[in-house]
Parts: C-alpha cells; sequence; structure tokens
DNA sequence: ATCAATGTGTACCAAAAAGGTATACATTAA
DNA sequence: TTAATGTATACCTTTTTGGTACACATTGAT
C-alpha cells in the first residue's frame, strides 16, 4: 500500500521546479532531487505528457511548471506517474469482487470505496505552493487534512 | 498503492468464518471464499500467528476466529498479511526523506504522515461484525468513514 | 552550415514483490 | 493404526518497480 519511488520523484521535481522557477534543465532538477539524470528525464517525459510540466527541446532546453503551483495536486501528480490511485482492486474493475454476490451488495466493497474516497480527496489537498512557500508550515499542512 | 490479493483475502476468510462460526476446515474456508485450498492456507498460518484465528491441528481439525468479529479491524488483518501500512516509503524508515533537510522539517513527509494517520484510522473503523451483520447497511458502513 | 547541448523514444535489464504451488511432515480423532 | 487434517519449507512464475543505454531529433550559438 504504497505510491511508488517515481511518483514521490515526481513531486519532489515539482517542488524543485516551482521553487527554483523558470526554465531549468535535467541535470540541475536531477541534481536538485537526489536522482539520476536518466530516470529524471523518464519522469519528466512522463510528467510532460500530461501537462503538468512544458519542457523546451534542444540546446538550452529545459523543463518548467505547466501549472500553477497553488492548484497542482499531489493526487494529479501521482495518477500521472503510477495511474488511478485504488486501495483495492476490487474497486479498479467492474467485475464483481465475490462469487456471491454483486459489487453493489459487497459490504467490503462499499468500506474500501469510502475509505479510497477519503484518501483520494485528502492527497488532492496537498498542492505543490503549500510545500514550497516558507510561510505556510508543518501544523497548517496537518490542518489541511480532513 | 495497494493491499494485496493476499490481504483482500485474509478479510474475506475472516468474514466467512464469522458467518460460519465455530470451528471450519482450510477445505471448505477456500471454497467459501473461493480460492485454492493450499493459498488459503498460506493465509490462515500467518492469521494464527499473529492471533487472528485459533487453528485445531489433526482430523477434524480446522480453524475459528480467535477475536470477536466487533473488534477485529480490516486494519488489523492487513497489517497481519502485508505489514504495517504506510502510503509513502520515507514514512517507514528513520532516515531523512532528502538530502536537504530533516524528516521533521520536510513537510511532503508531513503532508503524507498526516494523510497516511487518517487512512490508518479509517481502516481500523472497519470491523468484521459491521461487514457480517445484515442489520448494518451499506450507508452505515459509509457513515463509519471521517 | 555546423556543432554542442539539450530533450525524445524505445528498448532493455535486474531486483523485488506478488501470487501461487508442491511436498514432506506432524498431529489427532475415530 | 490410519485417514483427515494442519505445519513448515521450499520452490516457482509473473508482474511491478526502479532503473540504464543508446540512437535520434531539435535548437541556439557561432
Amino acid at each position: 500500500m504504497r505510491i511508488t519511488q517515481e511518483a514521490d520523484y515526481a513531486i519532489r521535481i515539482c517542488i524543485v521546479l516551482d521553487l527554483l522557477g523558470g526554465k531549468v534543465g535535467a541535470t540541475e532538477i536531477a541534481d536538485k532531487a537526489c536522482i539520476t539524470q536518466q530516470f529524471a528525464l523518464k519522469i519528466l517525459r512522463k510528467l510532460a505528457g500530461e501537462g503538468i510540466v512544458r519542457s523546451y527541446k534542444g540546446a538550452y532546453g529545459g523543463y518548467e511548471l505547466a501549472r500553477d503551483a497553488k492548484t497542482l495536486t499531489a493526487l494529479e501528480i501521482i495518477e500521472a506517474i503510477d495511474g488511478k490511485v485504488y486501495i483495492n482492486k476490487c474497486l479498479s474493475c467492474d467485475a464483481d469482487c465475490s462469487r456471491n454476490q454483486r459489487k453493489s451488495d459487497c459490504k467490503m466493497h462499499i468500506a474500501f470505496g469510502a475509505i479510497n474516497k477519503k484518501l483520494v480527496d485528502n492527497l488532492s489537498r496537498i498542492n505543490i505552493g503549500l510545500l514550497t512557500n516558507d510561510e505556510v508550515c508543518a501544523a497548517d499542512v496537518v490542518e489541511i487534512i480532513k
């Protein structure tokens, strides 16, 4: 039950991009986020594909946030890398969970669905702006989670 | 970001044990939970090791819930199978998350910590009794999640 | 026009985790 | 004593994770 390292790195990369501002090369991003350049490039490609960062090709190229940091959520970044957040496999497909009852009658499904919804909601409450703004303290961040 | 199938099956096995009541053999459990007997045995061994079910060896042996279904939570069963619930690797170890700051200063860590706490709290609100009692309806289950 | 500095795309790889199976063995009720 | 069970351990295959390599395309500077 864990987000992947890749998604974790993706969030850190967005933090780095917001802190530095403007166009930043993959080498510098990788260095600041403490990952290899090749792996950073792979992650940046996914983020670019999802419209989270803008890329500039060629000499003096680089990447920048394509979105306002205050509305770019942890959920969006995680889903860009890992796909939809589902705490239980049975939430992700249309098939019935068990032989004996339909999804709509499965209380286990209902319970996990409700818990998943809260989790997704909380992940969407965290945005990059909150993490990069020094005026927002740790206690403020905790307050945001419902 | 998913609980394993094994943990999912473990919950279903506990539901089966509560519904049938008393001592039940692995063959019947596997059949009712729609999994292979071998895999059910593996899960049951873990549950027995964690004190969630009691096992009876020998002919006419079997398994039964070792705990009151009303206080046996989804969290406990999941953790018995998958280990501690941590949505992010950095929550599970003592090392600092990043080169530049300590855990206690990392707002990303703080945010995931708060979200993880809510998730764990919600998983502990679901107990086997809720799932097996027909007087508890789907809406009641949803109500329980905060 | 050329070249060096960049990003792109694709393919590949190794390690770990997930999901499951097999088999020899120990225990117990009848 | 034996058949019906659970126990322990080892093994296996597939998928996912976390990464690397390399040829290629693009672009700014000269």
